[in-house]
RNA sequence: GGCCCCGUCGUCCAGCGGUCAGGACAUAGCCCUCUCAAGGCUAAGACACGGGUUCGAGUCCCGUCGGGGUCACCA
C-alpha cells in the first residue's frame, strides 16, 4: 500500500451537488495537497432506487468551478479504478464471500415485511435486526441461496464488548457492541450497501484518511468490525461537523439553498464560495477572515477544525461574495458578468465598462448587475412625480420650479465645454447657487431625469458614462413629463 | 426513547490554567458624502448551569440541562 496521503469525496448520484459535500471536498482536497497526497473521487450509485441521471455530472461540475480539481476519478481515471461502485460489484461480492467463508457475515431470507414489522414492534426501545437467520446452518444457507432464494448478506456483529475507534478531531470513541446492528452488506439485488462498499473501496484505493460528516460517526463501528473481519488495518477517521440550519437542524433545503450551482446562478463567485466553507469550523492562524483557496491549503490544520455545528450564515455569506467582487479587477469582474450570463442581452458594449466600475462597490451578487444597471442600458420609466425633490415624502419644490431647473439643467449640460464628471458637477453647482437651491435638490432632479432613479451609481460619472448626447435626450424628456406635473 | 457528538456575544471564529474574554458578520449611532454603497470611528452584546481539581478556571474532571446526529436491503 502507498504511504502518501490519499483522501476522497464519495458523493452518491441523487441529487443536486450539496453545499455541504462541498465543504467536505473542501478539507478533503486542502489536506491532500497540503500534504503532497492525491485526492480522488468516488461515486457512490449502489441506490438504484434513488439513482439521477446527470447528477454525477453536476457534481464534478461543481467541484471544477470550486478549483478543487481531483486526481483520480471516474472521468479522469486512475490506477485504483473503476471509481464508480456499479461497476464494481464482483469485488464486493468476492469480498463478501470471504467474510460469509469466515464466518464473520451470513446470508439472511427475512423478507422486507417482516423487518418492516420487526421495526414497528420495536419503536422505543433496543432497535436492530434479531438475528433470526444468524441460526440457519451455513451449508443450509447456501443451499437455499443456490436455490435462488431472494437474501440478504449481514454482518455477524459480536455480541458482546465494545468497538473503539479514534477519531482524529474528538479522540477515542467507543460503542457497546450490543448496540450495533447486524448490518446488511449486500442487499437482495446484488449490490453492497454503503458500510460493505466504502470499507472494500477506501482500502484497495489506498484511502489514508477517511474526511467525512459527523453523521457517519455511529456507523463507523461497523466498518472497524469490518476491517478486522477482512484482516486489514481501518484508515485514520476525521469527522467534520455538520452544516446547520438557523435552527440549528442539519442543513436542509427546506430553510437554505443547498446546492451549490444555485449560489452560482445567483451570482456569487467561486473563490467566495471556498472562502466561506474555509471559514466554517476552521480559522486561520492570524485570525484572517479573507482568503484564498490557495492561502486555505497551505494554513489547514486538523487542529484548527472545530466540532462545533456552525450555522449558515448567508449574511456573511453575501459579505464575503462583495468582498471579493470588490477584489476583482474592472475588466476581470465585467469579464465574469458577461461569462456567467449575468450581462442582459444588448447591452451597450460601450458602457460595460463604466457600469461595472461604478457598480463594483455596490453589488453583493452578480445577479443584481442586470437591475442595478438598467439605467445604463435603456431609458426607463417613472412617475413625472419623483422628479420633484421631497423631505420625508414633503414635496421641496413647486411643479413649475422643477420645470424651470429641468430647462435650465438642459441648457446648461447642451453648453458644456467638456464632458466629464468633474467638469458637469462644477456646472450643476454652479447653476444650483444661480437658482437657489440646494446642489442636492437639483442633483435629485437631475438624478431621476438621468437615470429615472432616486438611487443611482454617482450621478456625475453616471453621465459621464453614459455621454453627452444620451443624456441631453434624457434631460429633454424629463422636460416633457414635467409637463403632466399637477 | 437507546446510543453517539457538541455547548464562548444573535451568527461565525480566537482563547490551548493567570487576557479589561479578542476579531468578523449582523444591529445602532457618528464621520465621509449628490442618492445608494464602499470606507473610517464608536456602542451594545457571550464563557448554559451546578459541583469538584488548583494559589488561580472559558480552558481539566464529573453531573444536570440544552442542541444536534443516528437507530433502512438510503447514502
Amino acid at each position: 500500500m502507498t504511504e502518501t496521503v490519499r483522501t476522497r469525496i464519495a458523493p452518491s448520484p441523487t441529487g443536486d451537488p450539496h453545499i455541504g459535500n462541498m465543504y467536505v471536498a473542501l478539507v478533503n482536497w486542502a489536506f491532500a495537497r497540503q500534504s503532497g497526497g492525491r485526492f480522488i473521487v468516488r461515486i457512490e450509485d449502489t441506490d438504484r432506487a434513488r439513482f439521477v441521471e446527470g447528477a454525477e455530472r453536476m457534481f464534478l461540475e461543481a467541484l471544477a468551478w470550486l478549483c478543487l480539481t481531483h486526481d483520480e476519478g471516474p472521468d479522469v481515471g486512475g490506477p485504483a479504478g473503476p471509481y464508480r461502485q456499479s461497476e464494481r460489484l464482483a469485488i464486493y461480492r468476492e469480498h463478501a464471500e470471504r467474510l460469509l467463508a469466515s464466518g464473520r457475515a451470513y446470508r439472511c431470507f427475512c423478507a422486507a415485511e417482516r423487518l418492516a414489522e420487526l421495526r414497528k414492534s420495536q419503536k422505543g426501545e433496543v432497535t436492530g435486526y434479531d438475528r433470526r437467520c444468524r441460526a440457519i446452518d451455513p451449508a443450509d444457507a447456501a443451499r437455499r441461496a443456490a436455490a435462488g432464494q431472494p437474501h440478504t448478506v449481514r454482518l455477524a456483529v459480536p455480541p458482546e464488548g465494545q468497538t473503539r475507534f479514534t477519531d482524529g478531531l474528538r479522540g477515542e470513541i467507543v460503542i457497546e457492541n450490543r448496540s450495533i446492528d447486524d448490518q446488511v452488506l449486500i442487499k437482495s439485488d446484488g449490490y453492497p450497501t454503503y458500510h460493505m462498499a466504502v470499507v472494500v473501496d477506501d482500502r484497495l484505493m489506498g484511502v489514508t484518511h477517511v474526511v467525512r460528516a459527523e453523521e457517519w460517526i455511529v456507523s463507523t463501528p461497523k466498518h472497524i468490525l469490518l476491517y478486522e473481519a477482512l484482516g486489514w488495518q481501518p484508515p485514520l477517521y476525521y469527522h467534520l461537523p455538520l452544516i446547520r440550519n438557523p435552527d440549528r437542524s442539519k442543513l436542509s433545503k427546506r430553510r437554505n439553498p443547498t446546492n451549490v450551482l444555485w449560489y452560482r446562478q445567483e451570482g456569487f463567485l467561486p473563490e467566495a464560495v471556498v472562502n466561506y466553507l474555509g471559514l466554517l469550523g476552521h480559522s486561520m492562524p492570524d485570525q484572517r477572515e479573507v482568503f484564498t483557496l490557495d492561502e486555505f491549503r497551505a494554513e489547514f490544520s486538523w487542529r484548527r477544525v472545530n466540532t462545533t455545528g456552525p450555522v449558515f450564515d448567508m449574511d456573511k455569506f453575501e459579505w464575503l461574495n462583495g468582498m471579493w467582487i470588490r477584489r476583482l479587477p474592472v475588466d476581470e469582474l465585467a469579464a465574469r458578468l458577461r461569462s456567467e450570463g449575468f450581462v442582459p442581452e444588448g447591452f451597450p458594449q460601450d458602457r460595460l465598462l463604466g457600469a461595472v466600475r461604478l457598480l463594483q462597490e455596490r453589488l453583493k451578487r452578480l445577479k443584481e448587475f442586470a437591475d442595478a444597471a438598467a439605467y445604463f442600458a435603456a431609458r426607463l420609466p417613472y412617475e413625472a412625480a419623483l422628479l420633484v425633490p421631497d423631505k420625508k415624502g414633503k414635496p421641496l419644490k413647486a411643479a413649475a420650479e422643477v420645470r424651470a431647473a429641468v430647462a435650465e439643467l438642459r441648457s446648461v449640460l447642451a453648453c458644456a465645454a467638456e464632458w466629464n464628471a468633474a467638469a458637469l458637477e462644477a456646472g450643476a453647482r454652479a447653476l444650483a447657487e444661480r437658482l437657489g437651491w440646494k446642489p442636492a435638490d437639483l442633483f435629485t432632479v437631475l438624478r431621476v431625469a438621468v437615470t429615472g432613479r432616486r438611487v443611482s451609481t454617482p450621478l456625475f460619472e453616471t453621465m459621464e458614462v453614459l455621454g453627452r448626447e444620451e443624456c441631453l435626450a434624457r434631460v429633454e424628456e424629463a422636460g416633457t413629463r414635467t409637463g403632466t406635473l399637477p
